[in-house]
DNA sequence: AGCACGCCGACT
DNA sequence: GTCGGCGTGCTC
């Protein structure tokens, strides 16, 4: 006996669908991609059919009725939900946990998906008549009128009733504009340059099929202008774009000048979007209203109805990697999207990654240079300051320190560059050695002497600053190393004359922080700068002439392989801020190992030479992006549990062809948050090995007895191996 | 992941 | 004699 059947993809962490008894006169409503309220064991819950209805059956399984159908048209078109598919399949995660990954929260809990009609309202020459003659008694119409007036024009902030409302449109006072009729044209932009003008002919000429560019430029040389024609191109052609950017929300500069330029339908995407908003982005990106979205990692699922272009801006950066839970890299499911759609992809960067430079060298990726800065600045002279034997006060050396005297007594901006936030990073005592460890990490407590406090920046553990040292009560507390706290505070000590300002998730803790900030440095009131990664993101600081890089040291020293790679980007950024309309900037880089031949070769002949290097390493070491990588972590309260599962887990790949296993270890930081960590690293000449072992294995995982005892998760393509 | 079932310790 | 600890098993 046969019954008619659709698979379900369910939100739980199990590599498998579900099979649901559908009633014959459902079955029209359900095709792949509908939501389905579904009983799972005692509880309720959504799902995605992925499988519309089938005969089967016939085996004996028990199956149940689904509960509801929640779509009448599928919410995930056929599109997106292949694309979660293959991502399921690609980073080895659970298609059900993707798939809600996919979807914004309301819907993801059954909620129906209503797009709002965004109505826009205005005064018509008799409202603006009747503004003035319009009798006091007529209260509720006269305060109508007057909200318009101020120019108020969504729905919910009329404050009005739908009675009054109506009664002011049938009297020909209010204007009601839907999407269509009040879509804002956008302004044309300034023309592009010789250089903006022969990019853009080779992108126009590789035209709308897929394809992969990189769009290397320095900062400042125009590559946002680049992006706008494109998307203006495939706008015109009646598709959709989608802009990636890191960090949207400390950005709202390229929302703006992308709303300046392409007029409405432009949105942007991110996690700090009010949930009622995200989803009706995602409705208007279904719906083809929202034209262009600007968005950070979780917009590449966005379910556009004609998407034409995807831009993924500054692709170099880390953020696009998801690092917890669905470990997805947002650039790579661009590409892939692209692919499946035929359309082109434009990735973007001063500094691209080592695996983009190999993929443009190697003739996958097609490459577009822009090498002059539109407003002609020079670039900047880098020059390697040889601490080594120098007093450094406060991590300062004094030639560096006269420098920035020099700088300032010129007029200039100066940017003091350190990754690393606090006053210092290790708070020791002198006489007894103690030196502040973490109660729960492997690591030590910063000092944050601001604010009175030992915080581990691992695990956010937080307790006062000690008098005397909790070990042998000696009051010889000394603050070792330095934080951009300590820069701060020595810069204000040594130029008091001059206003110091610190840029860092300390200080800077929203959207509108920074805004405020970076006013004030921009208007010269901040002669001195003092931050972290945050200032080497695409602000613009056109009086700055001097930066200073406080140390390159960590990365020569550290052990992660990406290390040198992502000094060289951010070197290469930080300097790119250098440097006033016509005159160089100068970047003092200051190192106890100036003779380190990948340093030597940054500053000499740039990134570019830097990732030749970087990528003869990589080829002789078998990494990225001549291997390719997956890891397996597990991490427990117990310390010897993570291990012992990685143990018995390794015979399950290593049956498998083409992928090599290494033994497990213990991670690079062993314990963290009070969990004890571990980590088996697979390898694979060939992507397909990788992914045909980890299908095969990863599945299999939570038949070992261990499993539920730790927290394990598979991160393919790995950015670190910590 | 939930959620229940199940079998051993300190409480009314 | 029960409340509750988390080990184990299952989810169409």
């Amino acid at each position: 006996m046969s019954t008619l059947l659709v698979s379900v993809a369910v939100p739980v962490p199990l590599y498998r669908t579900f099979d649901y008894r559908v009633p014959p006169a459902l079955a029209p409503m359900l095709r792949r991609g509908s939501r389905v309220r579904v009983p799972f064991g005692r509880r309720s819950l959504v799902g995605i059919v992925v499988q519309p209805p089938h005969e089967g059956g016939a085996d004996g399984t028990e199956f149940r009725d689904i509960e509801a159908v929640l779509d009448s048209t599928p919410l995930l078109g056929a599109e997106l939900l292949a694309l979660c598919e293959w991502a399921a399949a690609y980073y080895a995660h659970p298609l059900g946990e993707v798939l809600m990954a996919a979807l914004p929260g309301r819907l993801r809990q059954g909620a129906p998906g209503e797009l709002e009609r965004r109505e826009r309202y205005a005064l018509t020459a008799a409202g603006h008549t009747a503004l003035t003659t319009l009798p006091a008694r007529y209260r509720a119409l006269r305060a109508l009128l007057e909200r318009v007036h101020a120019g108020v024009c969504a729905r919910e902030e009329l404050q009005t009733t739908a009675g009054v409302l109506r009664r002011a449109v049938e009297r020909g006072w209010i204007e009601v504009q839907t999407d269509e009729s009040a879509a804002l044209p956008g302004v044309p932009g300034p023309a592009p340059t010789d250089e903006q003008h022969a990019a853009l002919a080779a992108l126009a000429a590789a035209g709308g099929r897929f394809g992969v560019h990189l769009v290397e430029g320095v900062t400042g040389s125009g590559k946002t202008e680049i992006y706008l024609r494109r998307i203006e191109a495939v706008l015109e052609a009646g598709a959709q774009a989608l802009v990636l950017a890191p960090e949207i929300s400390l950005t709202p500069q390229l929302e703006t000048r992308f709303c300046e330029r392409l007029g409405d339908g432009v949105c942007s995407f991110h996690s700090a979007l009010p949930e009622h908003e995200r989803e009706q982005v995602w409705l208007q990106a279904r719906a083809g209203v929202a034209r262009v979205v600007i968005g950070t990692r979780s917009a590449v699922w966005l379910p556009f109805a004609q998407l034409g272009l995807i831009v993924v801006d500054e692709e170099h950066d880390t953020s696009y990697k998801q690092q917890d839970g669905f470990r997805y890299s947002a650039r790579d499911v661009a590409i892939l999207r692209a692919q499946k759609l035929g359309i082109p992809v434009l990735l973007g960067s001063a500094t691209p990654s080592l695996e983009t430079v190999h993929n443009a060298r190697t003739g996958r990726y097609h490459h577009v240079r822009l090498e002059r800065r539109v407003r002609d600045t020079p670039p900047p002279q880098v020059r390697v300051l040889d601490v080594r034997g120098l007093p450094l006060e406060h991590g300062l050396s004094p030639p560096l320190v006269q420098a920035i005297d020099r700088h300032l007594d010129a007029g200039g901006q100066v940017l003091l560059f350190l990754n690393r936030r606090g006053y210092a990073p290790v708070l020791l005592c002198h006489a007894c050695g103690w030196s502040a460890p973490c109660a729960h990490c492997d690591a030590h407590m910063t000092l944050h002497r601001g604010r009175d406090l030992l915080i581990c920046h691992h695990c956010g553990a937080q307790q006062r600053v000690p008098r005397a040292c909790p070990s042998c009560g000696a009051t010889a507390l000394i603050a070792v190393g330095t934080g951009t706290e300590r820069i701060e505070q020595a810069l204000a000590n040594r130029f008091p004359q001059h206003r110091v300002v610190r840029l860092d998730s300390d200080r800077i803790t929203s959207a509108r922080a920074l805004h405020r900030q970076l006013a004030e440095i921009r208007e010269g009131c901040a002669r001195i700068l003092v931050g972290t990664q945050i200032l080497a993101k695409g602000h613009d600081f056109p009086n700055l002439s001097l930066v200073g890089i406080v140390s390159a040291d960590q990365a020569l020293y550290g052990s992660d392989f990406r290390a040198i790679e992502r000094m060289g980007q951010l070197v290469t950024q930080v300097a790119g801020r250098a440097g006033r309309a016509g005159q160089p900037g100068e970047v003092w880089l200051q190192t106890h190992e100036p003779g380190h031949p990948l340093l030597r070769l940054l500053v000499e002949q740039g990134y570019a030479a830097l990732c030749d290097a970087l990528l003869v390493e990589r080829e002789q070491a078998g990494l990225p992006p001549y291997t390719h990588l997956a890891l397996l972590r597990a991490e427990a309260r117990a310390p010897a549990l993570p291990l012992r599962f990685l143990h018995a887990a390794r015979p399950l790949f290593t049956g498998q062809p083409g992928v090599e296993v290494f033994e497990p270890l213990p991670a690079g930081m062993e314990r963290r948050g009070g969990y004890t960590r571990a980590q088996l690293l697979l390898r694979a000449h060939r992507r397909a090995a990788l992914q045909r072992a980890l299908a095969a294995a990863v599945p299999r995982l939570d038949t070992l007895a261990d499993a539920r005892r730790v927290r394990w998760s598979i991160d393919v393509d790995p950015y670190d191996l910590m």
